[in-house]
DNA sequence: TTTCTTCTCCCTCAAATTGGGTGAGACCGA
DNA sequence: TCGGTCTCACCCAATTTGAGGGAGAAGAAA
């Protein structure tokens, strides 16, 4: 493959074995060049228009500006770059906001280098590479919770409320008067235990009640 | 292998070909075994206890009760049962809906053979098996809308709003006054063209600035 | 320099919403 | 028959909301 068709990668990596280590192995491979491999976000931020890659590799524990934020201006300064993360952290937080800012994959450190090149691939063909626990965490964060003190009815209201509609609206939706929806808050704010929309709204989303 | 120790796989598909396809193969792998295969939803919900599958392959498209209701079901009755969905369909909002309703993983049908107990095997691991553009469709569902006509704080405001919190709460989680907040939502009105919190709401989380 | 946006704050006003209390009829399943 | 659910009713007071007006300060852009 002609070095001019190859993949444009863009490294950040504040750890030189494993930047040393990852650019040498891509560049012998067949399809990816490693045009740039930064150990600090700001200077890819710096030179993202001089480098122009294609796909960035991204760490989030680095010096300074951390990986999330350098996603978030990456993206920003040149959207049609895809973003990999490679960390080994798996703490949800960080996760869910990596992918927020807009990362399209997600790879803990442990990836063998022979597996690297695969994910590359499945990025390329519009897959989002995730490395198997990272998957399950982003597919867990849809299951909403079976085990609630809610009824049937009381979750759709809920559900409603949390779109910041009014009990009227909710009432209208539901074809039912609106008096039914209070009643029905009344006795969501009992299970639940709170006297507001907010505190309700916060406790069904943590424990994935909606 | 002993049979006893091969995991159970339910199968839930209305095509008379495919489903005996995926059973024939199944039954023929190291690892599982096919305890039973059905054409509806209704008679794996019947069964589901003497089933006693550890996995089940789900359809979407059946007659009678749709696979989305059928996770919610099996899943209710037997939480610990992992479901992945082989469909057809890779539409949006059937993908959400199943996985909302417990799926950990989604097949598309093309899925070829050799790679399906890949994809069992990656379920068993604590993953969640995805066809490409099912995982990029998931991984872009976290993504914002780099392209908003807000202002970042106006952004932080409405934010702040859509989980039901009163124009009092986020002034003081702001820390600037009530009237403060007030100027910034009628200017997001004016911005998203709308005259209500849930109108705004709703069009921030239909163009994904929130 | 001027203009624009953003962020901040102020005022008024009327309508709507909200949270709390209490009660009650109907239905359904255990 | 008892408990939970869903429905509706009436009372009350405080708060919230949407709409209108205006304005000062900072900073960026033209």
């Amino acid at each position: 493959m002609n070095s001019k068709t190859k993949k444009k990668l863009l490294l950040v990596e504040d750890d030189d074995i494993i930047r040393l280590g990852f650019t040498t192995f891509l560049n012998n491979s067949e399809g990816y060049r490693v045009v740039s491999a930064y150990n600090n976000a700001e200077d890819a931020i710096k030179n993202i228009k001089i480098d122009d890659a294609d796909i960035c590799l991204m760490d989030i524990e680095l010096p300074g500006m951390n990986g999330i934020e350098a996603i978030s201006r990456l993206k920003q300064l040149k959207p049609e770059m895809l973003v990999v993360v490679v960390s080994v952290y798996e703490n949800d937080e960080l996760v869910f906001k990596a992918l927020c800012e807009g990362a399209s994959g997600y790879l803990t450190k442990n990836v063998p280098a022979s597996k690297l090149i695969d994910y590359l691939k499945e990025l390329e063909n519009g897959g989002a590479p995730m490395s198997t626990n990272i998957a399950r965490m982003v597919v867990s964060s849809f299951h909403r919770n079976r085990q609630t003190p809610l009824s049937p009815r009381e979750l759709e209201v809920l559900e409603l409320l949390s779109t910041g509609k009014s009990y009227s609206n909710i009432a209208t939706l539901l074809c039912v008067d609106k008096e039914t929806i209070r009643s029905h808050i009344k006795n969501i704010y009992l299970k639940l235990e709170v006297h507001s929309k907010a505190e309700a709204i916060e406790i069904a989303k943590k424990k994935k009640y909606i």
